[in-house]
DNA sequence: TTAACGTCGTGATTTTTGTAACAACGTTAA
DNA sequence: TTAACGTTGTTACAAAAATCACGACGTTAA
């Protein structure tokens, strides 16, 4: 894949959003698409929405725009590996279960196949038919299913400690729920989702309109 | 606040994330920290620390690097309202459980002060001493508490519908959690908070690490 | 006293990201 | 046949963000 080389990483995020809004697309039994309806489902621009695929080596006809399920498989021929990938859930609390239960089935190519947690109540169980395993198995587990994502969801106290022995077993990709920066070899892809940080800059953002409309 | 104007986003992200740092630093009882310590702890360069701080006028000394509890009290002024800003959950499931649990107590200008739900065994119900209210109630209670900022936990059919709600009701800033493009007018904040995009991020950049790895 | 050091603040530069402009090309309708 | 239309692909341009490079300034120690 000759093009996979310098994609811009918001590129790729677009990517993923007009997937999403093409899978439904396709569900309303859409077909074809122009490049200035797929910025309105996603609120990217035109431009943008063409100049991206243009990247990905799509290319639609300047009369029926984009076939539907050709560009679902081209972007996913971009962003999916060829086999699902499977990933680990570790903690499975208020905030996992969510995860897990919204997760599972999304896509084709994404499977959480491990659950991990400490608490003996939930050790040994089984949710969604997934079995949930002591963290002693971290290793065993991400090895035995080839595991390379994770999503951590464990307090904050526990979240370094156990992302440490989740790279140690193999993991080269973590969502991490905690709130810290985890300190981690470079190489490891991290994606940090602290919920207070989204709140604070919407409120912070939420401000601002309101202080523009005092002026008007 | 003359600075306040044209302040990139991405800094303001990065102020958050220093802040959370710092105050850590704080509970750690460590009084000045050098912008080197601050990108280790957050993951910027240290160019890129002191620029932050540069915009909004805060002034290190290049002995004693940056006072703590001075950088917080300035991040906060910036970042923060001057009065607590109270916020609306709306869906109290599995996620919006863990929202809550996490959220609250956490900072001191941000505190959720309304829950809504649909679900009759919910509503009326309060938890951590928050009160549920059924949805009807959000015009009534949104103005009466002066809500501007909500968070949207609700399944993706019900999003759309909630949140034009709560915009109709007052609400300026979203963090939304639910897969989908909200479509709301243009000055309303949204953050969107897709798991699933986050997980397909992550994989796909975890795959290139290991590409990497069988070069080598 | 002065030179070496470490850090800050900031102008200059590069890199990344987004936008504008327009040619090319079917299609439609005069 | 031809002109007008709408959309795509792409080049050129602009804006935003990150990085580099270096002067300034206490501090330390010779
Ligand atoms: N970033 C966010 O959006 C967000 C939102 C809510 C919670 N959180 C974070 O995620 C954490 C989990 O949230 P929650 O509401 O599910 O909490 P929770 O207490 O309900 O669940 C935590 C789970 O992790 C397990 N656990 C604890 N230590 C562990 C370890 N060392 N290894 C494996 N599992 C372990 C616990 O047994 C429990 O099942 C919170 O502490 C918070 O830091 C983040
Ligand atoms: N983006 C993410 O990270 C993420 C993760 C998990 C779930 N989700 C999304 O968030 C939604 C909630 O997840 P969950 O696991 O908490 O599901 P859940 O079913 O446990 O909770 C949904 C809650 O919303 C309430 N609700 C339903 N319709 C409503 C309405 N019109 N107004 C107010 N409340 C309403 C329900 O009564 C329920 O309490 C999911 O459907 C999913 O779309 C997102």
């Amino acid at each position: 894949m000759k093009t996979k080389a310098n994609i811009p990483e918001k590129t790729i995020e677009r990517l993923l959003i007009y997937r999403r809004e093409l899978l439904n697309l396709k569900q309303e039994m859409k077909t074809a698409v122009f490049s200035h309806q797929i910025a309105q489902l996603t609120g990217a621009t035109p431009v943008q929405v063409r100049r991206d695929f243009m990247q990905i080596g799509y290319f639609g006809s300047s009369v029926h725009g984009y076939n539907v399920d050709e560009l679902i498989n081209s972007i996913g021929e971009f962003v999916d590996d060829v086999q699902t990938q499977n990933v680990a859930l570790v903690g499975v609390g208020h905030l996992g279960r969510a995860i897990l239960d919204y997760l599972q089935g999304r896509r084709e190519k994404l499977k959480i196949t491990a659950l991990f947690d400490v608490d003996p109540t939930k050790v040994g169980s089984v949710l969604h038919g997934i079995r949930c395993y002591p963290t002693e198995q971290i290793p065993e587990i991400i090895t035995h299913e080839n595991i390379k994502v994770a999503i951590v969801a464990v307090p904050e106290s526990n979240a370094q400690e156990v992302a440490e022995r989740l790279v140690w077993a193999g993991i080269t990709g973590i969502v991490n729920y905690a709130p810290i920066k985890l300190n981690l070899p470079p190489e490891v892809y991290v994606e940090n989702r602290d919920m207070v940080l989204a709140v604070e800059k919407v409120a912070f953002y939420s401000r601002r309109v309101n202080k523009k409309e005092e002026l008007l």
